[in-house]
DNA sequence: ACCTGAACACCGTTCAAGT
DNA sequence: ACCTGAACACCGTTCAAGT
C-alpha cells in the first residue's frame, strides 16, 4: 500500500476518506474564455471534470482510466499521479454530482415534502449522468457532496421532529432507495437499448407487453396471483414507482417516529 | 443478433426472458454417487452448478466466462453453446438462488411478519453468495425463482388486505431495497478485505470509528447536526440497520394502504 | 515532481475450423 | 450439433525510464 497521493486525504483508519469540505473553486470545468492549450498540465479537476463530462455524455460505462486519459491526450497511467485508483476517481465524480443538489432550509410546515423533493432532485441527477448511480452503489460515500446531501436530511428530519437514530437510519434508508431506483432505470435503458439498436428509441411499451404477458402466460395454480395481477405489476412508469416509495418511506418513517421515544 | 441457443427463451420482445417454470430436475449439481469422468458433456445446468459454487466460494467477482469455463476444464468459447452471454448466466445463477427462498402459507394473523421473513431469508441467501446482489440490480428478473418470491409476497399482502395495486408495487420496492442492502455490505466487506490485507478479520468496528471521527471533524457552521450527530450516524449492525428499513418499509405499507381505495 | 510507453494479468465475445 | 484455439477489442494497474 502507498501512499495517498492527493494531499486532501485521510488515511488514519481502514477506509480512505475523502476530504474535501469546500467545493472546488469554479463551478466545474476550466474557466471560460480559458483557451485549450494543446498540452494543459494535469490536475485532479481536469480529471475529474473530463470523467464527468464523459459521463453525462455516453455514461459510466464509458468512463475508464482509459478513455479519461484518452480524452486528456495521454496514457493511463498518468492519472495515477493524481488519483490512486479508479475507485477515488468514481468516488470524486460522484461527489461533485451531489454537490448540484439544492438544499433549502428545514421547513417544519412542510419537512416531508423537502425529503421527498430532495430525493427526486437526486434521481434526475442520476438520470443525467448514466450509470453514475451504478458507481454510487459501490462507494462508501464521503466528502463534501454527500455530507451535504445528509446533513440536510437531517436537518428536515429534525425538522419534522424524527428522533435522531430514526433520522440518522432514515437518511441511509431513502439515499440506497433512490440509488437503487436509478439502477433499476440504468439496467432498464440498457437492456432497451441493445434491443432495439435498430430504432433510434427505446420501447419501453414493448417490454413491459412482453413482461405482462410472460406473467399472464404463467401456470395459474402455482401462480394465481401473478398470472392474474400481471396488468397491475407492470402498471406505471418509474415516476409513478418512485413516488409510490417516496410515499412509503415517508409515511413509515413518520409512523416509526411516532412509535420510537424521543431520543 | 442469433437466437438464443438454449430452448426455452423466449422473445418475442425486445427482452429475452428466462422461462424455467420447474425447478432444475435435481436440487443442484451431479447427482451424489455420479463419479465425475474427465470430460463429461457440458450442459446449462453443469454451467450454472459451476458458476454458483464459485460465486458461493470466492464472490461473484470471481465468477467469468473464463474462470467457469476453466473450472470445467474448457476454453470460454464453449460455453456459448450453451448461454447466450454473461447476462444470462448470471440470471440464472441468480434465480438458482431465489429458488432457496422459503415461503409459507399466508397467514392473514401475522402477514406483516411473514413479508419480513423473506426478505431476511433473501439477505441471508445474498450473503452467503458474496456479490450475487451486484448481479441482481444489473438484471430484469425473470425466472422461476424470481416469480415465486413475487408470488409468495403478493399473497403476504393479500392476507393483509393490501390494495392490488399497492401490493404490487411495494413487491418491487421492499426487494429493490433488500438487494441494495446485501450490495451495501458487499462494498463494505471488500473495502474491509483490500484494507485488512495483513489481519484475517475485517475490521467493521475501525472503519465506523474513522468514519465517526471524520463526521465529527466537520466543521460546526457548515455542518452542525452532522458533527454532533456522528456517533447516532454510525449506530448499529446491518442487522439492525436492515430490521429498521423492515420496519419502515412495512409501516409505511400499512399507512399508504389504508389511504388508498381498496381495488 | 510529474509524466510516459510498455507490459502484466485480466475481461466478454466472435469466428473459422475441427469432430 | 457441439466444441475448440486463437484472436479482437477492451479493462485497471504497475514499473522502470525519462524530463
Amino acid at each position: 500500500m502507498k501512499e495517498p497521493r492527493t494531499s486532501k486525504s485521510w488515511q488514519a483508519g481502514p477506509l480512505r476518506i475523502q476530504v474535501e469540505v469546500a467545493p472546488p473553486a469554479g463551478v466545474g470545468g476550466p474557466r471560460a474564455g480559458e483557451r485549450e492549450r494543446p498540452r494543459e498540465r494535469l490536475s485532479v479537476d481536469r480529471i475529474v471534470d473530463t470523467a464527468l463530462k464523459l459521463m453525462r455524455a455516453e455514461g459510466y460505462e464509458a468512463v475508464s482510466m482509459r478513455s479519461v486519459a484518452k480524452a486528456l491526450d495521454t496514457g493511463p497511467a498518468s492519472l495515477y499521479a493524481h488519483v490512486a485508483n479508479k475507485d477515488e476517481l468514481d468516488q470524486r465524480v460522484i461527489d461533485r454530482i451531489a454537490q448540484q443538489v439544492d438544499i433549502p432550509v428545514a421547513d417544519p410546515e412542510r419537512w416531508d415534502e423537502q425529503i421527498k423533493d430532495m430525493m427526486r432532485q437526486a434521481l434526475t441527477l442520476y438520470r443525467e449522468h448514466p450509470g453514475s448511480a451504478r458507481a454510487i452503489m459501490g462507494l462508501v460515500p464521503t466528502g463534501y457532496g454527500s455530507m451535504r446531501s445528509a446533513e440536510g436530511l437531517l436537518s428536515f428530519c429534525r425538522a419534522g421532529g424524527v428522533p435522531d437514530q430514526v433520522a440518522a437510519w432514515f437518511c441511509d434508508l431513502i439515499s440506497l432507495y433512490t440509488g437503487a431506483v436509478a439502477v433499476e432505470e440504468t439496467i432498464w435503458v440498457q437492456r432497451a437499448q441493445a434491443a432495439g439498436l435498430k430504432g433510434e428509441q427505446a420501447d419501453f411499451e414493448a417490454m413491459d407487453e412482453q413482461i405482462a404477458s410472460y406473467m399472464e402466460s404463467l401456470p395459474v395454480d402455482q401462480f394465481p396471483l401473478m398470472s392474474s395481477l400481471a396488468r397491475v405489476m407492470t402498471n406505471g412508469d418509474g415516476e409513478q414507482r418512485f413516488e409510490f416509495g417516496l410515499s412509503v418511506l415517508v409515511a413509515g418513517l413518520k409512523a416509526v417516529s411516532a412509535e420510537a421515544p424521543t431520543s
